[in-house]
DNA sequence: CGGGTCGTTGACACATTTCAAGTTTAGTGG
DNA sequence: CCACTAAACTTGAAATGTGTCAACGACCCG
């Protein structure tokens, strides 16, 4: 029965579309849902990870801070996405991870999430492809910091959120950051991001009204970041589904060494 | 028997420590030893990944392009680590790959890659950490990126540098990398890397002779750069199988949604 | 009503870039 | 082995994007 359709709802639904129902019950049973407050901390920076979350509703951001006291955020947690993975790898979180908006979480034990990769190639393949999906971003990530101008990171980072949320095209969105927070994540200060906000909206490209973020001009804002969402690979996890028979393990015949690769 | 020990020798060898003789056998049974020259490319930006590269000898780059021209280094594969991960999930590449060194490289297609991790859970276990070590470094490089001065972020690469190739405190490597290069690796220009350069010569940390860089002032640089290894993990990849038995597949009692996570 | 967080604006400082010219080094062919 | 060329490295002066510091206003929540 569909138990765990009602746990694997939303956002949710599809970033796990590749697991069979008999998969996303053996998930869904080492789960528990668990309701948070904005601001609360999910993982502690340098701190253990027993625990893997995953987002079922509401934004969270991953961080790291320096010695000196400065933050950088290395990632934003959406509606659908795993908060800590790299707990499926190491036992000490590298990043911390705190909520931006209250929300719900699905929250499983690190070696239940272990075990159940090791017996289960499909879910521990779909790890491995959120895991390689955060790379990408990551990335992007960089190349935007290492090269893109304070005006070309903002108008990508938007870019970037709208294509996550699904709500591309002109249209708006609730985003839930601070001023601060935009700046830690595109590593420059809060006074600069706010005068380059205003750029944009001069521009009419964006529109602000408290936390809500309209997207007057698409193309110019794609145009402006440089943004090309490939690297977001959106249907490439999600839609796999549809030739699940080359996916399938068991009998494989594996290419011998002695035929030519290249 | 063990010519998987041949093919996993030297720095390849303690990534692959965990998988025992019979997994090495499949993996190296599916994978070709190839021999490349200096700035040849492995993967094409954008281009197909039917191959994925393993590093037994020498040094390659990732690196990502934008429609300006100017470039972004995403990651430095040394001896040991693979090239080009994300082939295990997305048919396109996001990066691009050049070698900086000639080297020795191991290929195996996607298809078998995908189809060993489908098959034996601790290749795919492995695939997964290696993935997720890339994430760790990935996001410290966006906090370098986005929150290091230039002089910081010079002597934070060296540090990695030398930690990554397991040549720490003092001592001498040899860095096939351009001051261009250093440059899209640090987000700086090529102008300012050779002038920091010179800064750090002049505190006397470090020494430079032709493509050979030497440490002198091992925890001077790590002082400069804010440098932890924590991040790198070193030891928690090649030296799990301390306790194998706790990562067996096999009957595994998972916890009930009933108790307790937190 | 009060206090803190968040947003806004201005003037100034500075790290890094840009541009331009040289020098050294490495690679290549005769 | 030398001559030649391109690539890599150096150095200086000037331009500029972004940071810093400081003050004030708006908003929210208790």
């Amino acid at each position: 029965m569909s138990r765990s359709a009602a746990i694997f709802s939303g956002p949710l639904a599809s970033r796990f579309a590749r697991l069979n129902e008999e998969q996303r019950q053996h998930l869904s049973a080492a789960m528990q849902t668990r309701q948070v407050a904005a601001k609360s901390t999910l993982v502690e920076e340098g701190g253990d990870s027993g625990v893997i979350y995953l987002m079922a509703s509401g934004w969270a951001f991953r961080h790291q801070t320096r010695r000196s006291g400065s933050r950088q955020i290395v990632g934003l947690v959406l509606p659908g996405d795993v908060c800590n993975l790299d707990a499926l790898a190491f036992a000490r979180a590298d990043y911390g991870v705190r909520m931006l908006t209250s929300g719900t979480l699905l929250a499983i034990a690190r070696e239940d999430a272990i075990g159940l990769g090791a017996r289960h190639s499909r879910i521990s393949e779909l790890f491995g492809h959120l895991a390689l999906l955060e790379n990408a971003i990551l990335c992007r990530w960089a190349l935007c910091l290492g090269r893109l101008s304070a005006q070309e990171r903002l108008a990508h980072l938007l870019c970037e959120i709208a294509a996550r949320l699904g709500c591309e095209g002109a249209g708006s969105f609730d985003l839930p950051l601070t001023q601060d927070q935009i700046a830690d994540t595109l590593g420059l200060t809060a006074v600069h991001v706010n005068r380059v906000l205003q750029q944009l909206r001069g521009q009419g490209v964006i529109a602000i009204s408290g936390k809500s973020m309209t997207i007057l001009d698409y193309l110019g804002l794609r145009a402006i970041g440089d943004f090309d969402p490939a690297y977001l690979h959106r249907g490439e996890i999600e839609g796999d589904h549809t030739s699940p028979r080359a996916r399938e393990p068991g009998p494989r015949r594996v290419r011998q060494a002695s035929e030519s690769l290249f």
